[in-house]
DNA sequence: GACCGATTTGGACATTTGTCCTATAACGGC
DNA sequence: GCCGTTATAGGACAAATGTCCAAATCGGTC
């Protein structure tokens, strides 16, 4: 893997983990194993590298959606695979809270230019859920699910990052779950 | 009000629409209208001026709770209340989110030894929630219903931030309005 | 009016940070 | 083996930031 690359994917982490602001050059060029002067040769400022990083998650993430596309069979069962990325990533939402969340709140207080970039993330999976949902016969409300599940993750994000508590959000995702089954049954009608 | 005062209400402003680590003692000096000398000779630390913010902002929770327990006749009543914030502060939520929320979240991210007090924002709400589960006869579930509760809001917090869309925010807080409805009716039986 | 503690001022200080530049090393084509 | 491009190293630089201090000012008491 290129110099590049290893930069962003640092950078993605440390951005995760430390929050953009808060992480300098020097933190990832120690990450990556550079100086500070080679990073320049990359990014020439530190806007350009949350950028790249922002490029980096967008298509990650639509990567990560068609594979859910690809490997369920149902929209129920798709939107099952979104719902689960709690349980799958409870560790790490518990430390860091979600990565789409908390950049995009704090480039809206930093007032970032790049806050739009960072919506698009959002906006990636408010699509893509609003699809299933369009699929699953509720084409009429697909966005206003779509938004209602998201809402529900996020919060679900927040909380288990505050209290680190398993319990909870095994209880959220459950709830989640059966609300899924009942919009998709519902549809059947 | 004392100087002291105003420091702090003016710091608890900036962290709330810029965060605490990008509130420099500059911002809050200016906002105040005092200098950074004056500054030290209240705080001698940035961690300090953190502390005092989150005491604050404990004392004025509280305070609201009560005025909530009193208002309310039942604890359906003062349930709403707490939902209904989502509408009266819509404007702040949209520009910087949750208080609560992204405070927590950025102490997170910073690894801050003041998690800990932050999170009893949390717990304050969660208590209080509970109590009015418990009153309304769901003793049982009382602290799932009021994490639940909580977790809703936050996430509609940090979609109305990230997306600025006030029908989302209006319909969400509907759908918590009626859930809540089939929550007491559901105790009275 | 003199005195003393409380308050405020203005600036010094070291450190960090983003930015930028020049010199050196690595590498591939002829 | 030479050379031009690419890549890396190392440090310079100004600005900002948290911290700290000595002097000045204010306010009330005797």
């Amino acid at each position: 893997m290129g110099t590049r690359e290893r930069i962003i994917e640092a950078a993605d982490e440390l951005f995760y983990q430390g929050g953009y602001e808060h992480t300098s050059f020097a933190d990832i060029a120690d990450a990556v194993g550079i100086t500070r002067g080679n990073f320049y040769y990359y990014f020439k400022a530190k806007d350009e590298i949350l950028d790249a990083v922002i490029a980096a998650r967008l298509a990650n993430t639509e990567a990560m959606l068609e594979g859910w596309q690809a490997a369920g069979e149902t929209p129920a069962e798709r939107v099952r695979s979104f719902i689960n990325i709690l349980i799958q990533n409870a560790d790490k939402i518990k430390r860091s809270g979600c990565p789409v969340g908390t950049l995009t709140s704090e480039l809206a207080k930093l007032n970032h230019e790049a806050q739009g970039a960072a919506g698009q993330l959002f906006t990636l999976f408010r699509t893509w859920l609003a699809r299933q949902f369009t699929e699953m016969g509720h084409a009429q409300h697909a966005d206003v699910l779509a938004m209602h599940l998201l809402a529900r993750s996020q919060g679900v994000a927040t909380l288990a990052n505050a209290f680190e508590d398993d319990d909870f959000v095994r209880q959220e995702v459950e709830g989640m779950q059966a609300w899924l089954e009942r919009i998709a049954e519902q549809a059947q009608q």
